[in-house]
Formats: structure tokens, C-alpha cells, sequence
RNA sequence: GGGCUGUUAGCUCAAUGGUAGAGCAGCGGACUUUUAAUCCGUUGGUUCUGGGUUCGAGUCCCAGACGGCCCA
């Protein structure tokens, strides 16, 4: 039997047919949003507004109806807030009164009015028309507690929208925060720029790949894990300047921080070193935080996390050494980290080689503790593929990831541009894959041909931006910054 | 993948193994300045699904589905 709700509301929509309503009308046009009322006579009394005689029309969502007798308050929420409309039973049209009777909190309305003020001083528009523009079918939940059970709020995020006032502000910062992050490179001369999310092979990162099949062509596709490889094409090809925010697909699990498709901000300049993007990224961050909350720093968590330059800068060796409590003079030493690593329970430890030992271990044991804004610098060259090599000792890249509140953030580095180089080092991805490792770089032939032509000196960074504006908006898991987050289907 | 934990009315939540309930929403009524309006009356259930134990299961046991948190 269909809920008896829902059949109700039926009923009142075929009866506002009968009247002659369309229960989805489409010809109402608001001249005011409620943000514009409230600023606009915030300062003004009853007998002002009385005076001023202002005539608006509003339009939105009804979210709670008081009935008093002659009178009825509306509570009506648009894109910009919250109005409270009366109805004076001697001032509306005794056909739209009739209308009131198949009024249900949740309907979208149209009314027409005159600015006023009650004697407790509500801000109201006074009705002098009033129709029910969309007639609601389903009870939106309860007005005191909302809506709070997580699978509903990501399953049916439209009612989450609706009912739960933080969650939209979350969805409006990172609205605009990503209109900062494009400002941001525009007013530096980079071309923002879009490249493919389905690709004959992929790249850019270590990660599994999505794949999927285009028919006609009869030919597998990869969901791309990164647009790394194409940006650089882009700067082989003398876009020096380029930027892109776009999803990323990664076939892994999920978590509070992992969502299989996430937003991912990269950019590149030519004859820039990772130590400028370290610089530029201080740079970003701290204008983003004070665009966002006008302050350097945010709260997460309860802790507060500073974005005033310098931000601390820690290698990995000496992440090691802090952190691990391992001996500088083993930082090198395969067999000494290796036990370490199975004292830390390290899975698959014995199969690594010394710069997949030395991250597994900085990240068991460092990355929990950096909290503020930390740069960590040097990464062996191993883990590095697409890195270049420091001039200083060949074993480690100059490449940085900076940590925020114990999570990656973003990863930087100076861009290999030696061909040869990059086919040896695709090369050892393979034999990386051969042995097991199934998020190796696989070798791409036209990326090597691209650098062939020669690609200039290039800094390259990546940030992830759900996880920015976590940061941002305090929020303990990705799903509260995604719209629609990967759940498994309905039972 | 492992551990812990949750799923009861549209929503938020109760209910020693013994008649499934409250508030809000809904429905009927009163009320011309309400603000979670108030007051009177009232409808509403596959207790996530499937087994089992028991005279009797929302509650105990087993399996499964879908979440959440933590770990890998």
C-alpha cells in the first residue's frame, strides 16, 4: 500500500487541478531573494517599512507553516536564506486562502507582498497573493533534529541540501575555493586546460586504474589516474603555463579519506624548481585561507593549523631519523630499515627495495605527526619516477609532498626531462610490476618521444582539492566535501 | 580484508525474553503578530532480510544486506 502520506499530497495536488492550479506551474518570476530583503531593510522599523510601501515577490521552499487562526506564518527558503512570509486572512484573496488548505511544508510557493515588519520585529513580506508553484509529494524530515543518519545524507544528498544548513555553507566554500585556486593561476598568466579522462594507457601516478571499453572502436580505455603526462606534453609543446581541475579515477578502497573519483588541481611551469612551487604553494594556501576565513589559520578537529610562511620543511632522511628513531648512519641500510620495517609489522616489507622501505617507514611512523604545514623534501629516487634527480646525490629527487593535519595534500617536484633517463626509469617500473607491484608506472612510449623534442625546464605540482577543502571546512571525511559520494547500491 | 558498532512510524529516538511507544510531521478542531507557536482529539509499523532457540523474539544465536568508526 503506497504511504499515506504521499496519496494525501496526490490528492491535494489533483485538487489544486480542480481549482484550476497547475500543482507545477512554471510562469512565477521572483523579483527579491531574501539575502537582498534582509540587507536592504535591516534598518528598517514597522512604521518605515509601512511608509516605504515595498512591493516584492519571493519564491521557494515552504520549511515550516505556523497556522495561527486569521493568520498564517510561512517560513519560505530561497538560494540566499530564509524569509518569513505572513498571510493576514483580510488582506489575500479569499481563492488564495482556499489555496492554503492543500499547503504542506516542502511545497515550493510564489507570493507577492509588501514588506513589513511583526511586533517582534520578524522581517516578513506581507502577502497580498500567494500560489503553490510545485506541490511536494514526500514529508521532508522532522524540523528540530533534521536529518542526521549518514547513509541517507549521502544517499539522498537533495534532502541533506535541503534540511541541513551547514551542508550547504560546506558546498558553497568549495565552491569557492576552487573559483580561488582558478584566480589564482589565471592572474599568473597559466592556460587552464582540459585533457583526456579516457586514455589507451595511463600514468601520473602509482595507482590502479578503472578500465573500461570503447565499443566501435573495439579497444580497452583506462579512466586516467592522473593528467600528469599530457600536461607535460602541453608543455613540450610550448604552453608553458598551464593548468588543470579535473576528477582523477583510482581503483582502490574507501575511506574518510579515499573516494575512487576525486578532484585533483595540477599545474606546471617552465623554467620553474620545485623549490618556487614550494614557495608559490605557501603562497596559494595562506591567500586561500584568508580568502576563505580571513584569518592564517583554521580549526580541525579542535587543533589549529597555521598557514603563516615559512611553512616547516623536513627531509625524509630526517624524518627517519626523528621520527623512526633510526641511526643517520642507517638511514642507507637496507638490512637495518627492512627490520625496522618488520618491527612496524610493514606489510610485504621483505619485497621492497630501499626507497619503498624508507617511505612505508616515514609513513608509519612521521606522517601522523605532521600536523602543521610541513614540506617534506628529498624523496628517493625509487618512489620517483617521473622526478628529477638531485644534482647532490643521485639517489633522491628533488621532490617535495607537503603534509597538512597528518595527511598528504599535495606533491611537487622538478620535472625529468631527459628522455633517457625517463625510459630507464619506466624500465624499472616495469621490472617493478614484474615483481608484483600492480600500481607501477607503466612505460609510455609517445611520452618519451615527447621529451625527445625536448621539454624545458618544468616545475610540476599536484594538490588534491577534497582534500583542501576538508581542511578547509573541517570536515572529518571526504564524503562531507563530495556531493555524491561512491556508496554501494541500495538493498 | 580484519575488529568494533549501527539499522524500530516520513524524521529523531524509546521499549528486563511477555500487548511495539513518544516527540515532530500527518489528519480533525480552537486561535489576527507566531518564531521548535500553543491547546484538544486522532491515524500511522515487513522492528533491514533469511534461518534458528523458546510457550513466547525488536530483544538471544547463526548467516546475509547496507552504513559508520578504527586498523591493514
Amino acid at each position: 500500500m503506497e504511504d499515506s502520506i504521499i496519496s494525501q499530497r496526490k490528492a491535494k495536488a489533483d485538487a489544486l487541478r480542480d481549482r484550476g492550479d497547475h500543482p507545477y506551474a512554471n510562469d512565477f518570476c521572483p523579483t527579491h531573494i531574501a539575502q537582498e530583503l534582509a540587507a536592504r531593510h535591516a534598518e528598517h522599523d514597522l512604521e518605515r517599512l509601512e511608509a516605504l510601501d515595498v512591493r516584492v515577490s519571493v519564491g521557494g521552499r515552504v520549511m515550516a507553516i505556523r497556522r495561527m487562526g486569521k493568520i498564517v506564518f510561512l517560513v519560505l527558503t530561497d538560494r540566499s536564506g530564509q524569509v518569513q512570509v505572513n498571510l493576514f486572512q483580510d488582506a489575500v484573496p479569499q481563492l488564495d486562502l482556499e489555496r492554503l488548505e492543500l499547503l504542506d511544508v516542502g511545497d515550493i510557493v510564489g507570493v507577492e507582498g509588501r514588506m513589513m515588519r511583526t511586533r517582534r520585529g520578524e522581517l516578513s513580506v506581507k502577502a497580498s497573493s500567494f500560489r503553490i508553484l510545485t506541490k511536494s509529494l514526500r514529508p521532508l524530515p522532522e524540523k528540530w533534529h533534521g536529518l542526521t543518519d549518514t547513509e541517507t545524507r549521502y544517499r539522498q544528498r537533495y534532502l541533506d541540501l535541503i534540511v541541513n544548513d551547514e551542508v550547504r555553507e560546506t558546498f558553497k566554500i568549495r565552491s569557492r575555493i576552487v573559483s580561488y585556486l582558478r584566480r589564482f593561476f589565471e592572474d599568473r598568466d597559466y592556460l587552464e586546460v582540459e585533457t583526456p579522462m579516457l586514455q589507451p594507457t595511463y600514468g601520473g601516478a602509482a595507482a590502479k586504474p578503472f578500465t573500461t571499453h570503447h565499443n566501435s572502436l573495439d579497444m580497452k580505455l583506462y579512466l586516467r589516474i592522473a593528467p600528469e603526462l599530457n600536461l607535460k606534453r602541453l608543455v613540450v609543446g610550448g604552453l608553458h603555463r598551464v593548468f588543470e581541475i579535473n576528477k582523477n579515477f583510482r581503483n582502490e578502497g574507501i575511506s574518510t579519506r579515499h573516494n575512487p573519483e576525486f578532484t585533483a588541481l595540477e599545474w606546471y611551469e617552465a623554467f620553474a624548481t620545485y623549490e618556487h612551487l614550494m614557495a608559490q604553494t605557501e603562497e596559494l594556501l595562506l591567500g586561500l585561507c584568508e580568502h576563505i576565513h580571513g584569518r592564517d589559520h583554521v580549526t580541525l578537529g579542535g587543533e589549529t593549523l597555521s598557514f603563516a610562511r615559512p611553512f616547516r620543511r623536513l627531509s625524509v632522511y630526517d624524518g627517519l631519523i626523528q621520527y623512526a628513531g633510526i641511526a643517520p648512519a642507517e638511514v642507507e641500510d637496507h638490512e637495518a630499515l627492512l627490520a625496522v620495517a618488520q618491527r612496524l609489522h610493514i606489510a610485504k616489507a621483505a619485497t621492497m627495495s630501499l626507497g619503498y622501505l624508507q617511505m612505508a617507514i616515514f609513513e608509519a611512523t612521521a606522517e601522523a605527526s605532521l600536523v602543521q604545514p610541513t614540506f617534506v623534501t628529498d624523496f628517493p629516487l625509487d618512489v620517483s619516477p617521473l622526478s628529477r634527480k638531485k644534482e647532490s646525490n643521485p639517489r633522491l629527487v628533488d621532490r617535495f609532498e607537503l603534509y597538512v593535519a597528518g595527511r598528504e595534500i599535495a606533491n611537487g617536484f622538478s620535472e625529468l626531462n631527459d628522455p633517457i633517463d625517463q625510459r630507464d626509469r619506466f624500465s624499472g617500473q616495469e621490472t617493478q610490476r614484474a615483481h608484483g607491484d600492480e600500481e607501477a608506472h607503466p612505460m609510455d612510449d609517445d611520452f618519451i618521444r615527447a621529451l625527445e623534442y625536448g621539454m624545458p625546464p618544468t616545475g610540476g605540482e599536484g594538490i588534491g582539492v577534497d582534500r583542501l577543502v576538508m581542511l578547509l571546512t573541517d570536515s572529518p571525511s571526504i564524503r562531507d566535501v563530495l556531493f555524491f559520494p561512491l556508496l554501494r547500491p541500495e538493498a
